[in-house]
DNA sequence: ATGTAC
């Protein structure tokens, strides 16, 4: 062990060293587990790196809030590091409307149900778009897309839709799609514009700005009091698929080159071998349906809000990325492969991977609170090179599915979202009983691991979300 | 997380 700051440590454990960027409060509340869990992914062959944000908790394989890195010459690829939600992540859209436009709790309603037309919650439900081609979103991403739903395409202001995002496609060979069974890509077209459940959400918020860091949130056009959408999904059916088919093959892969550690859910193939490159090349696909997935959903949002408050209503990008993926980036001068499992990347000022309208600012890091809690948008800083640019991805479980629904009673849910009262926290659906596993009692207090990010001086926060309406699928 | 699952 180390420094006396309390906000880092790096711990020699057998296999090799992991950087905890956390309050020492929030690292011995992560338990035991969790050393355990690096460990294991320490004895993958070239690892270069490895290291856990505040919000790290137990996930499959490995830890939520996990960043991994390897060479790209000699590297490995980790489906169980990537995790079964492949491409999950975030998207922001900024309002020209004030919270105080949305007092009245009727109006939040009937956008809530606007929303819910256009963006069915229900298992199984099919999604509002049907002209789509899927096999265009797979290849392509963004670029795939029609171009009537990326409506700001061929405006002067220059496609913001594909420009403020962290990635509009990722190019592989796209002649692995072939493998995935007809019945998945029927299921995933239908998909298309779908929220998922669990912690996905879409909700309506308002911004409060952040003083210290007024002077970013005017460059990126927000304000004290804007209403701003953000939308919280991933791959569906979809990346599911690709990853159930892709690990068997990984675990064939292993035995055939006795890798292995104590942990049998831990998943890797090199970079360099069949597996491997299937797996690489079917994820990138399954980030592009997230990313036009996201997008779609924010399209459908702004005709909600047309409908409900007149054409003059309008939804502008401010970023979309994802926190759980793998890919190349340079670091450095080195070309490096880097997973991030429930952690997002957050670029500095000046950096060059920030897309160009976010260059001299870094771009917005998204990070969503638990439900009724707030939501972050936050500015990457130069010390967070030291953890890749990597910060948290959101609050972080503490408590299981079950143990929160025998812990959580009804009551006490709907007084968290203040129901009955004017300042409500308008839900999509009366069926609060589903979603009691969704109380903010199952996670960590967001506002703390927000605060260890901003103490590790790895991202600063530019403003705080407060959530006035919420959509969740069931 | 996922049209869940020995």
């Amino acid at each position: 062990m180390n420094s006396n700051d309390p906000y880092y440590r790096r711990i020699d454990l057998p296999a090799g060293d992991l950087h905890v960027f956390a309050h020492d409060d929030l690292f011995h509340a992560m338990g035991a587990k969790v050393l355990e869990m690096a460990n294991n992914n320490l004895q993958i062959p070239n690892i270069r790196y490895m290291s856990y944000t505040p919000d790290a908790h137990v996930g499959v394989g490995t830890c939520i809030g996990t960043t991994a890195v390897w060479g790209t010459e000699n590297g490995f690829v980790s489906p169980s590091i990537v995790g079964s939600d492949i491409g999950c992540g975030m998207r922001v859209h900024l309002t020209n409307l004030q919270a105080h436009e949305l007092q009245d709790v009727k109006l939040r309603r009937k956008l809530v149900k606007a929303i819910e037309k256009r963006i069915p919650v229900e298992n199984h439900a099919r999604g509002y778009f049907s002209d789509i081609r899927l096999e265009d979103v797979l290849r392509k991403g963004l670029h795939g897309l029609p171009g009537k739903y990326v409506p700001d395409m061929y405006t002067p202001r220059k496609a913001t839709s594909l420009t403020h995002v962290e990635c509009s496609r990722f190019r592989f060979d796209e002649s692995e799609l072939d493998r995935i069974p007809e019945q998945v890509w029927h299921r995933a077209h239908r998909q298309l514009g779908t929220l998922g459940n669990g912690n996905h959400f879409i909700e309506i918020q308002a911004l409060s700005i952040n003083e210290e860091n007024r002077h970013i949130a005017e460059r990126w056009g927000l304000r004290d009091g804007q209403v701003a959408v953000m939308i919280h999904s991933g791959s569906r059916a979809w990346g599911g698929a690709v990853n159930q088919m892709c690990s068997s093959q990984v675990v064939k892969t292993m035995s055939r080159l006795g890798l292995g550690t104590a942990d049998p859910k831990l998943t890797y193939a090199p970079l360099d071998s069949e597996a491997g490159r299937t797996y690489t090349n079917l994820m990138y696909s399954a980030l592009n349906f997230a990313v036009a997935n996201r997008h779609l959903m924010a399209f459908a949002v702004r005709d909600a809000f047309k409908e409900t408050l007149g054409s003059k209503a309008e939804l502008t990008t401010l970023y979309d990325l994802m926190h759980n993926y793998a890919c190349e980036e340079s670091h450095g001068d080195e070309p490096l492969f880097i997973h991030r499992k429930g952690t997002t990347r957050a670029l500095p000022a000046g950096h060059s991977g920030n897309p160009e309208p976010y260059r001299d600012t870094g771009h917005p890091a998204l990070i969503p609170g638990s439900m009724g809690t707030a939501s972050y948008l936050m500015a990457g800083l130069p010390g967070g090179a030291r953890n890749y640019h990597s910060i948290c991805h959101g609050a972080g479980r503490v408590r299981s599915r079950n143990a929160t629904k025998q812990l959580v009673t009804l009551d006490e849910f709907a007084s968290s979202l203040r129901i009955g009262q004017e300042d409500e926290i308008v839900l999509n659906h009366r069926a609060l009983e589903a979603l009691i596993d969704e109380s903010p009692q199952a996670y960590k207090d967001v506002d703390q691991i927000i605060e260890s990010v901003v103490q590790a001086r790895l991202a600063a926060v530019v403003a705080r979300c407060r959530p006035l309406a919420a959509v969740k699928g069931v």
